[in-house]
DNA sequence: TAAGATAAGTGGTTAATAGTGGGTTAAATT
DNA sequence: AATTTAACCCACTATTAACCACTTATCTTA
């Protein structure tokens, strides 16, 4: 099943004094009328936060519902995945606060890069998210497992 | 799966002050009415833009969604490949602005060479293409092993 | 082949939108 | 009741996108 939502692009902006960012509006626009502004912004596995369109969300929920909690490794992903997620709307202009937590999981300072990646938005501390791309280079195994996935 | 696409032919042409590039005419002629004008730029592989036309771009995308982002590889696959991507329209001159981003990678100063090459179009600074020309020529052993995979 | 007509490529101006900052009021918390 | 927090509103600036205009090239037709 795919999404509506194909997120690209990545983006600079700045978090301001009262803890608020906005959404970039190629991002923005494609929040559909049912959404109504509303999403999920909740802790990446990597050390950024993330944000989900209300209904991927609920459609992310709903495939969580298949995991057992009789597995010890699911229990612990089920805690994990849904105890940081703060259901928010963006305000008029577009923008909305980045809860504290979230701040201190991301280390975010005052500069954000914003990267659309289809279901999901990635905020990002642009000097980690530097780092990252730097650490986390794909070997050729790993290409090589990739390409017998996707074929593009 | 073959694409509707079959972009070819080779056009120098200018990106003006405001960073605007024009798409020859015989290419863009070939963007059908469901494309609607709009297209994807991103990175090459090689330091060139590279556009798709959205019909094009949504069949990649598509792929795309195959892969799950519980997977540390899969997740810098993902950012990476669809952060550099940017949904653009061309006006009414049949011309869009390059993102700043794509004009720093590609090194593309005040001349283009745009390229044809089937479902894509290559944007390139006509220098560095002339350089990788020189130094990227195919040896005889590759196309020893072209020639088992395609009939030409 | 020459002249007109059409299309293509390039340049600039204006109007709309996006991003950012701050202040005011309402709500929530202690 | 006082303090803090969040929602809402207004405003400024810079960027972007839409619009208009001109020159050159190409095609058509007499």
């Amino acid at each position: 099943m795919s999404s509506q939502y194909t997120f690209t692009g990545q983006f600079t902006f700045s978090i301001d004094s009262k803890n608020r960012i906005n959404i970039p509006a190629p991002l923005r626009k494609q929040f559909s009328q049912k959404d109504k502004k509303t999403f999920v912004v909740t802790r990446g596995i990597d050390q950024c936060a993330l944000i989900y369109p209300i209904s991927e969300w609920n459609f992310i929920q709903n495939e969580l519902t298949q995991l057992s909690s009789l597995s010890k490794t699911n229990r612990i992903f089920l805690r994990n995945h849904l105890r940081h997620a703060n259901i928010i709307k963006f305000d008029s202009q577009g923008r909305f606060v980045l809860p504290q937590s979230l701040i201190n999981y991301s280390s975010i300072d005052k500069d954000v890069t914003i990267i659309g990646v289809l279901n999901k938005i990635e905020i990002w501390n642009p000097n980690l998210l530097r780092k990252v791309d730097q650490s986390d280079e794909i070997d050729d195994q790993s290409y090589e497992e990739l390409s017998e996935r996707v074929n593009i």
